[in-house]
RNA sequence: GGUGGGAUACCCAAGCGGUCAACGGGGGCAGACUGUAAAUCUGUUGGCAUAUGCCUACGGUGGUUCAAGUCCACCUCCCACCA
């Protein structure tokens, strides 16, 4: 493998990050590279708890991607051993703790998933039990006597939490040094995370550093904005497209977001010469022109990226067509009714699986959303009585198609 | 270890014995307007429904009372201050 010049790896990598810590360190670590002919060891984290991955995700993955293109070799450390243990921080939610199994049939998932951006041929993949799990106490006295309480409130999250008197566990602090501590085992030269990391990846410089090695640099990417277009994405809020999202459900989810975040979308999620996107903002900031249709470029850029270009054209014209036009979609769930038995709507609701109440579907009535064949219906206890084919649409993603048998 | 404060629906939060399925805000959902954008306005946001009706819910368990989110006891958990 020959090396590109340093100063164009350098170029190509902080292209969309947010900030490389520190910028020289980085430049020598290329440099000595090349001259060795050895490829950087470039390290990302992940949690194998939550394998659905999503847009958010890849704004890191595709970075990773950029080390690899160029050559150098990314490791993925698979967080088994940290999960199995359980993060208490969201304890109302009593995440289960994972077993042995789970974690590895999610990283298969994560990997599976990750395929889509990176070049899985060339990924290492690493458990952090394998290190972490032979740690006696003492071997982890000796790590927490590597930094400070007062360090590790500064992190913004323990800090938050503190002030909003919500409680801190002992080894939540422990976190950051475990992860830490993955560097060191790998003798990582670079790791890569989003700007939330960016704590956990300068402790583990320090910790590199108080184990004798040479300390990892850090590059951090932006975070995603989510559908809501203020939260990060994030597979809690709900505000998240995933890799294995349907065609037309990425369309329609990228269709959704704010106006405003149409320019980091293009930036951060999808592969367009530089040129392309300046030109992109350009058209953007002219007001006369429909931001809709730039928005559509967007979901067919992306479903094409994950799908290819058939699935993408039929993405955008499923959205045309239903939202845009007001047709029905091709794929409606269906429920089977006796033919010519009397049944209240609510019922049919319910057990169409379109509410998940009975009162549910009365608000809905009562609030003009439940149209059947096109036609608002108001009685909350009308009833249906199955003739022949009809579609009920309920908001305006819902739908069921009711079959008389 | 001591003292004091707290635990309420998805989140924050009001509640001071009956009028509490619980004010208000956020979020969600729906309607109007739209470009399934944003903004705005309106409604709605426990379940069952022939019901001025019933059931479930205010950290847990008991108790006082005709009546308890509200009072009492004990328990669990959190926070602050002092050690």
């Amino acid at each position: 493998m020959t090396f590109l010049d340093p100063e164009k790896q350098f170029e190509i990598i902080k292209k969309g990050t947010v900030e490389i810590i520190p910028e020289d360190e980085f430049i020598n670590k290329l440099r000595q590279s090349k001259l060795s002919n050895n490829p950087l060891k470039i390290k990302l984290g992940c949690d194998p708890s939550a394998p659905d991955l999503h847009l958010g995700h890849s704004v890191v993955l595709r970075k990773l991607r950029d080390f690899q293109d160029l050559g150098h070799s990314v490791i993925l450390v698979i967080g088994d051993f940290t999960a199995m243990i359980g993060d208490p921080s969201e304890r109302k939610k009593t995440r289960p703790t994972l077993t042995f199994k789970e974690t590895r049939s999610n990283a298969e998932t994560y990997v599976h998933q990750a395929e889509k951006v990176l070049d899985t041929s060339k990924l290492e993949i690493r458990y952090n039990s394998e290190w972490l799990g032979k740690m006696n106490f003492s071997d982890v006295i000796k790590l927490a006597g590597k930094y400070t309480i007062a360090r590790m409130l500064e992190r913004d999250d323990f800090e938050n939490r503190y002030k909003a008197q919500q409680p801190i566990y002992i080894h939540e602090f422990l976190y950051p040094l475990a992860q830490a501590f993955d560097s060191v085992a790998l003798d990582a030269d670079v790791e890569l995370g989003g700007t939330d990391q960016k704590f956990n990846l300068l402790v583990g410089r320090e910790i590199q550093l108080a184990y004798g090695q040479t300390p990892q640099v850090i590059a951090t990417m932006p975070l995603l904005e989510g559908l809501d277009g203020v939260m990060k994405m994030s597979k809690s809020l709900g505000n998240y497209v995933a890799f294995e999202d349907t065609p037309e459900d990425m369309f329609g989810k990228l269709m959704s977001i704010p106006d405003s975040l149409l320019s980091k979308y293009f930036r951060l999620v999808i592969e367009l010469p530089v040129a392309e996107i300046k030109e992109i903002e350009r058209v953007l900031a002219d007001s006369s022109v429909n931001p809709m249709e730039i928005k559509k470029r967007l979901g067919w850029e992306i479903v094409n990226s994950y799908y290819d270009s058939a699935r993408a054209d039929e993405a955008k014209e499923h959205f045309e067509k239903i939202f845009s036009r007001k047709e029905l979609p091709e794929k409606i769930p269906v429920i089977k009714l006796q033919k010519g038995k009397s049944i209240l709507l609510v019922d049919v609701m319910h057990k169409g699986g379109l509410v998940n109440s009975k009162s549910e579907a009365r608000r809905l009535i009562s609030q003009n959303a439940v149209k059947i064949d096109n036609k608002v219906i108001t009685n909350i206890n009308h009833e249906i009585t199955p003739e022949s084919e009809v579609v009920m649409k309920v908001g305006k993603r819902r739908f069921l198609k009711i079959i008389p048998i």
